[in-house]
RNA sequence: GGAGAGAUGGCCGAGCGGCUGAAGGCGCUCCCCUGCUAAGGGAGUAUGGGUUAAUAGCUCAUCGAGGGUUCGAAUCCCUCUCUCUCCGCCA
C-alpha cells in the first residue's frame, strides 16, 4: 500500500509514477472521496467528543446526586446523529482502503522504461552456455527417456501441469534444497524456517496477493478460507505482521523451502510442456525484512545469495533488471535471474528478487523500533527465490545431459547423493 | 469430537456500568543521593488516526475480534477466534 499522506499531498506525483507502470490513477475519485471522508471524519470526531463531555457530566451529576432527567433530555437526538455519521465514515474508510489496496507499488528511478520483458535490461551474464557435439535434448524428453519423471501419471493423479519424479531425479530434486538451505543458512546468514503451506486472507493481502490476484491463487473450502501459498514469501513475510521489532540485530534474514501452488490462470498455452510451470512446484525462498534505509544493500546482496547457489551449481545465467511492465505489482524494483536452457536454447526465469521498500510493510503493518526516535517505523521487505527448485532440475538436467540421455551430477550435488556422479 | 478455564499496556497483574488509556508491581530511560557495591528518593515510559508547518496544542479510537444494551462499556448480553487443562482419537 502507498502512504496515504503522500496521495493527500503529492497526489499528481504519485499519478505520474504510476503512469510508468501504464497505472491510470482516478485522482477525481480519489480527491473526491478523501474530501468526503475528511468532512465526516471530523463530524463524526466532534460527535463523539460531544458525547463523551456529555456522559462525564451525567455521571458527575449522578454522584452529586442531581437529577439527570433534563441532561438525558438533551443528549436524546445525539445518538442516532452519531450513529449515522459512524456508519458514514466507516463506509467511506472502506472505500478508500479498497481504493488504496488496488494501487500498484511506485517503481525506482531506476526501473527502465517498457511493457514486456522484452523491454527489461541486461545487467550481467555469467557462465558460457556449453556446446554440444549432439543435439541436445530437452528435460521432457530427458526425464522420460530415463523413465524418473512422468507427466501422463501426474495428471491421472491430479490434472494437467503436475509432474511425478523418481529415482535419481527425485533425489536430484531433494538434493538442491539441501544444497540450497546449506548455503544460504551456513554461508549466509539466514535462518531457516518452517511455516504453514495454508495461509488466511489477512497474510494474503500483508504480502499483496489479496484483493487484486485470487484467481491466481488454490483456495481450500474452509470457513473462513484458506489458501495454498503461491510462495513461501507469504508465510514466512507474514512472521513479522503486526509486530514491532524491537532493537535486536536487523536484517531479519529468513529462509524456508516450501512447496508453491499457482493457479496459473491466464497462462493457458504458456510453456505447457514439461516442469517449467506447474500448479505445484517446490522453492527455497530467501526474505529480510529491513531497516527502512537499507534495502537498496539488501536486494542487491540477497540477489547474490541466489546468484552463488547457480554459480555452485555452475549453471550460465544472466541478470536483468525487469522494466515497468514487467516489474510486479507489490515490488519497486526486481532483478530476475534466468538460467540459460539448452533444450529451449534460451535463457529462462529461475529466480525473481525483488525490493518491496514499505509497500508490504504497511499493509503488514510491519515495524522496528528506531532507536533515535524511540518511534516505530515501517520495515522494508525484500525477497527472493534461492532458488525454483523445479526450474533449477530442468536447467541441471539439460546442462549435464550426457550423449547417452544420463545426467552427470553436478559437484555441488554430489555430497548430498552419497557422491554418486551421474544419473540414469 | 466431549468437559472445563481463560484472553487487559514490553511483561506480571488489578479492575466487573461513570474523572480508568487503564491501579500496583517488574522491566526500561533520565535525574538526585551514595567512597565502591547494594539499597533508597523523584520524574518519565502504549499504538494508530484526524487537524496542523509541527514528533507543539486540541481531538478521536483502541482492554482478543465483531455485533448489541446504555446518556455512558475493559466492565452487562450475543456471536466468533485463539490459548490452556482433562478425556477420546491420531502421524
Amino acid at each position: 500500500m502507498l502512504d496515504p499522506r503522500l496521495m493527500r499531498t503529492r497526489i499528481d506525483k504519485v499519478a505520474s509514477e504510476l503512469a510508468r507502470r501504464a497505472f491510470d490513477l482516478d485522482i477525481a475519485a480519489f480527491e473526491e472521496l478523501d474530501g468526503r471522508r475528511k468532512e465526516i471524519q471530523t463530524l463524526t470526531q466532534s460527535l463523539q467528543n460531544q458525547r463523551n463531555k456529555r456522559s462525564n457530566g451525567i455521571g458527575r451529576a449522578k454522584a452529586a446526586g442531581e437529577d439527570i432527567q433534563p441532561l438525558l433530555k438533551e443528549v436524546e437526538d445525539l445518538g442516532d446523529k452519531l450513529r449515522a455519521s459512524e456508519a458514514e465514515l466507516s463506509g467511506l474508510q472502506a472505500q478508500i482502503q479498497d481504493f488504496m489496496l488496488d494501487l500498484p507499488n511506485l517503481l525506482d528511478e531506476a526501473v527502465p522504461a517498457g511493457k514486456t520483458e522484452d523491454d527489461n535490461e541486461e545487467i550481467s551474464r555469467w557462465g558460457e552456455p556449453a556446446e554440444f557435439d549432439f543435439e541436445a535434448m530437452d528435460h521432457v524428453e530427458l526425464g522420460i527417456r530415463l523413465q524418473q519423471m512422468d507427466f501422463e501419471v501426474a495428471a491421472k493423479l491430479a490434472s494437467a501441469r503436475f509432474v511425478t519424479l523418481q529415482g535419481g531425479l527425485a533425489a536430484m530434486h531433494r538434493a538442491l534444497i539441501q544444497l540450497m538451505l546449506d548455503t544460504h543458512v551456513q554461508e549466509h546468514g539466514y535462518t531457516e524456517v518452517y511455516v504453514p503451506y495454508l495461509v488466511n486472507s489477512d497474510s494474503m493481502r500483508g504480502t499483496g496477493q489479496l484483493p487484486k490476484f485470487a484467481e491466481d491463487l488454490f483456495a481450500v473450502s474452509n470457513d473462513p478460507p484458506l489458501y495454498l501459498i503461491p510462495t513461501a514469501e507469504v508465510p514466512v513475510t507474514n512472521l513479522v505482521r503486526d509486530t514491532i521489532t524491537e532493537n535486536g540485530p536487523m536484517p531479519l534474514r529468513f529462509v524456508a523451502h516450501t512447496p508453491c501452488f499457482r493457479s496459473e490462470a491466464g497462462s493457458y498455452g504458456k510453456d505447457v510442456r514439461g516442469m517449467i510451470r506447474q500448479h505445484q512446484f517446490e522453492k527455497v525462498e530467501l526474505v529480510q525484512i529491513v531497516r527502512p534505509g537499507e534495502s537498496e544493500a539488501g536486494h542487491e546482496e540477497l540477489t547474490g545469495h541466489a546468484e552463488t547457489i547457480l554459480q555452485r551449481l555452475e549453471l550460465p545465467y544472466r541478470k536483468v533488471l525487469l522494466c515497468a511492465g514487467d516489474t510486479g505489482f507489490s515490488s519497486s524494483k526486481t532483478y530476475d535471474l534466468e538460467v540459460w536452457l539448452p533444450g529451449q536454447k534460451k535463457y529462462r526465469e529461475i529466480s525473481s528478487c525483488s525490493n518491496f521498500r514499505d509497500f508490504q510493510a504497511r499493509r503488514l503493518s510491519a515495524r522496528w523500533r528506531n532507536p533515535e526516535t524511540g518511534k516505530p517505523e515501517l520495515v522494508h521487505t525484500v525477497n527472493g527465490s534461492g532458488l525454483a527448485v523445479g526450474r533449477a532440475l530442468v536447467a541441471v538436467m539439460e546442462n549435464y545431459q550426457k550423449p547417452d540421455g544420463c545426467i552427470r551430477v553436478p559437484e555441488a550435488l554430489r555430497p548430498y547423493l552419497g557422491g554418486r556422479e551421474t544419473i540414469g
